[in-house]
DNA sequence: GCTCACATTTGAGCTAAATCAACTATTTAC
DNA sequence: GTAAATAGTTGATTTAGCTCAAATGTGAGC
């Protein structure tokens, strides 16, 4: 029933491409599971785990009204994560690069509510449910992450809320820009210097702003020397003033 | 250690007032339990929860940033939660009605994010995280609850993020009426006719309105003979209309 | 390289909701 | 009860961001 794959560490052991991957040795196992969890636990939940080949860019990972089936870690690249609004529009509900966990909305009513497209290629790591939860009644510290890990998709879900009930297209665009360098200061990357792995559309959507709000905004910004753009490479250029402008206090 | 309220029911038992409640007798376990826990299950969890007096309108349930213990039901009354934003303005994240549980935003880093403050007289169920979580482990059915309670919060958060991002401000009044008439038909109460607990300020500050746009609002859809308003109390006189309105169908 | 589809930028004008302001109604405190 | 404070309504004006429009840049497929 299990399929084993407590393979042995290899140097490659994060190419994405690389099936010879196990939590054990996953650089970026501090942040997809919890710190405390015992080597033999690592383990036991590696087993669990399924790594399939990777997402091409545009492919979905699940589809909203799909069964709900397993949450997914992803291991590289990045994909993004929408609901269908009753009136049928899209909208955008995150980002998800190395490290974090998609899929929980469909624990609720055993369907998931978004669909999850990828961004560029990318690899993920399937956890099944129903394992996992068997597995956390005898591993407290599982239970305790999986109930964390919820609790934080909430906390930045009314995050977002904030950001879109009180702050103009600036503090908008200002807040993802540092969200995302401070996601990838965590995985040991540039907190300054990163490719944006989705479109402007996709930004505007997930922002409640049009695609040329957000075009104006990023010409803006590098006009005050707060970033430099390029297509999607961004190199903020004083991370001081971008953080003012995000906490509303960039002409007031 | 464990305070024993597996009391006898009574005819009271779900008056406010009354500390002669358990879960076993509570008209609203239905709503805030897992239907399909066990008899002697129930007993147990009634075990570990505390109900203290109730609060009484404005008092805080707890703050943002207190240490987090415990989730809680509401029993009786009406609650909201609320963030500081960076810039130290409230934005209210939830309206949370009978049935309904708080506080789980705790969990992630073990300090609440939002402050729970009744806006009626309240009472709850103050719910020990720890001591569930230990439950949990023995009862799989409440762990899986709680994942679903969870999961629940994250898709009603996500709702939210998609009306502040896409709605009108029609639309965004037009459905949070609509939850609250769903809400209280869930609890057997009229879908029609029922009591806003909340100010029009919270309203606004809750949809991302000004307080003068949410009166325009109400004053519109009653002209439009949608609804009927008096002060707190709305009459929805055109249940099928206020749906298209929600909806985006409005007026096009 | 060339073509076609698509993504992005920029400009001009419009509009929904914010702001500012004045007034009324309802609580709360004494 | 009365006064003061708070909550809600309505009107006039402003404005941030939307819509419409046109041009330009970019990438995939041949």
């Amino acid at each position: 029933m299990t399929v084993n794959q407590n393979i042995v560490k290899t140097q490659d052991a994060n190419c994405p491409h690389d099936k010879r991957v196990s939590c054990g040795n996953c650089r970026l196992n501090t942040i997809c599971l919890p710190i405390s969890l015992h080597i033999e636990d690592i383990d036991r939940l590696n087993g669990i785990i399924q790594r399939g080949k990777p997402l091409q860019k545009g492919d979905y990972l699940y589809r909203a009204n799909d069964h709900f089936h397993s949450v997914y870690a992803i291991r590289s690249g990045a994909v993004k994560a929408l609901t269908l609004s009753d009136n049928g529009e899209e909208q955008v509900t995150g980002f998800y690069l190395p490290g974090e966990v998609v899929g929980m909305d469909g624990i609720a009513d055993n369907h998931y509510t978004n669909s999850v497209i990828a961004l560029e290629t990318a690899s993920v790591c399937e956890i099944p449910f129903n394992r996992m939860e068997e597995l956390s009644l005898q591993i407290p510290n599982l239970q305790r992450h999986f109930f964390q890990l919820m609790s934080r998709e909430i906390t930045q879900d009314q995050q977002i809320i904030t950001l879109l009930s009180k702050s103009s297209a600036e503090e908008r665009i200002a807040a993802l820009l540092l969200s995302i360098s401070s996601r990838n200061s965590r995985r040991q990357l540039s907190a300054n210097a990163f490719r944006l792995p989705m479109s402007r559309t996709d930004i505007g959507n997930y922002l409640g702003l049009t695609i040329e709000t957000v075009s104006r905004i990023f010409t803006r910004l590098q006009k005050q020397n707060v970033i430099s753009v390029d297509k999607k490479e961004v190199l903020i250029t004083d991370m001081e003033l971008l953080r003012n402008i995000a906490n509303g206090d960039g002409h007031c």
